[in-house]
DNA sequence: GTCTATATTGAGATAGAC
DNA sequence: GTCTATCTCAATATAGAC
């Protein structure tokens, strides 16, 4: 159902010719700026510039542009998580290895990830994209919990909680990321893992 | 219109005698679960253990109890970053204030602050409260920008960069902290400065 | 592959009795 | 201060023509 080529850049508004991925950029725009929920079929009609009924050509509902939507998302997550980097060698380098991949998959994928960091649970489709989250963040929890007992990780600090503020800083990127931006995704993730290893301090302050 | 005093455990599911704050709770609790756009009034009033209408009594409308939520966290932001530690006294000092100051509100205000974060700005009442939150950003940066300025903040990385991830990292706070659980708010709070002054590493790891 | 209807449901909100 | 009943509107989705 999904094919998981890069999300290029697509023709936009330029009348008709939609197919599947370029509508979906559209969409999953919308959807970001107003909330899924909030996003009536109207709204994203004007925005194509179809109406409301040519969009069920491309897609069965509402709920399944989500769903594909979600799942470019989630192949890209799991991919960094699956990769041998992140499964094998030394546990700090497997956790430099999955935070610099996190970061950059948000990047490139934004909107897509934007949309599955913000949902709800509403629906089966998104409980069953949060399930798939959820099993990312027992990877990364376990990555942690390795490198307490070897001794790597600071130990004034529960591993749990290590892991949760990082990847709440990691994952708050998509809330001000601007891929057009002075910033490229590569120094984004050096600054993460400057910040992650040493701190903000410069030597002897804050 | 608020009231500003603290948060208070009120009575809950034990028929009617519902105060305006009793009720915000059950209705916020709600609006963070299923986000609010999603959360209808009928799903309110079965919480609540009421009709529809009956929670016209209490609330004008359904964007009305958004606002009085809104003010809640909204007040208790600002007055962290208007306070004396905040504006006055060494730069290093008032940065580490607002950051425990944030975490503090957040764990004791979270459904408040929660629903703050996940705003999109679809009602000039959501705008209003984002407006708020930027002003707040803007004290924020300029305290990062001081920092760099006076070169107790690593000179390696952008002030903006600095701030976004070290409040990134703070607000992403509400999506796990528990009120009820192991972690005391002050201890959460030590450990956020802690991973910003130092990192995460165990010296020579990472 | 898009359009103009239209069906159908559920939303937020109101009226007025008790 | 709560209820039942109802209003009005907008939402998702469908039917069928072009």
């Amino acid at each position: 159902m999904t094919t998981t080529e890069p999300v290029g850049t697509a023709v936009r508004r330029g009348r008709p010719g939609y197919d599947r991925d370029s509508m979906l950029e559209v969409v999953v725009e919308a959807f970001n700026e107003r909330g899924y929920d909030a996003t009536s079929l109207g709204v994203l009609a004007e925005r194509l510039g179809l109406s409301k009924s040519a969009i069920y050509h491309h897609f069965a509902s509402k709920e399944q542009m989500l769903e594909v939507a979600l799942a470019k998302a989630l192949d890209a997550l799991e991919a960094v998580f699956d990769a041998p980097e992140a499964t094998t060698g030394a546990v700090v380098s497997r956790i430099r290895f999955v935070v610099r991949g996190a970061v950059l998959v948000l990047c490139e994928r934004k909107p897509y990830v934007t949309l599955l960091l913000r949902l709800r649970g509403n629906t089966p489709i998104e409980l069953e994209a949060m399930a798939r989250r959820r099993a990312i963040d027992r990877k990364l929890r376990t990555l942690f919990e390795l490198s307490r007992d070897e001794g790597t990780l600071r130990a004034d600090m529960e591993p749990q909680v290590a892991e949760r503020l990082t990847f709440g800083m990691v994952n708050s990127i998509v809330e001000w990321y601007r891929p057009d931006g002075p910033i490229s995704p590569e120094q984004l993730a050096d600054s993460v893992l400057q910040l992650v290893r040493t701190g903000l301090r410069e030597p002897a302050s804050l």
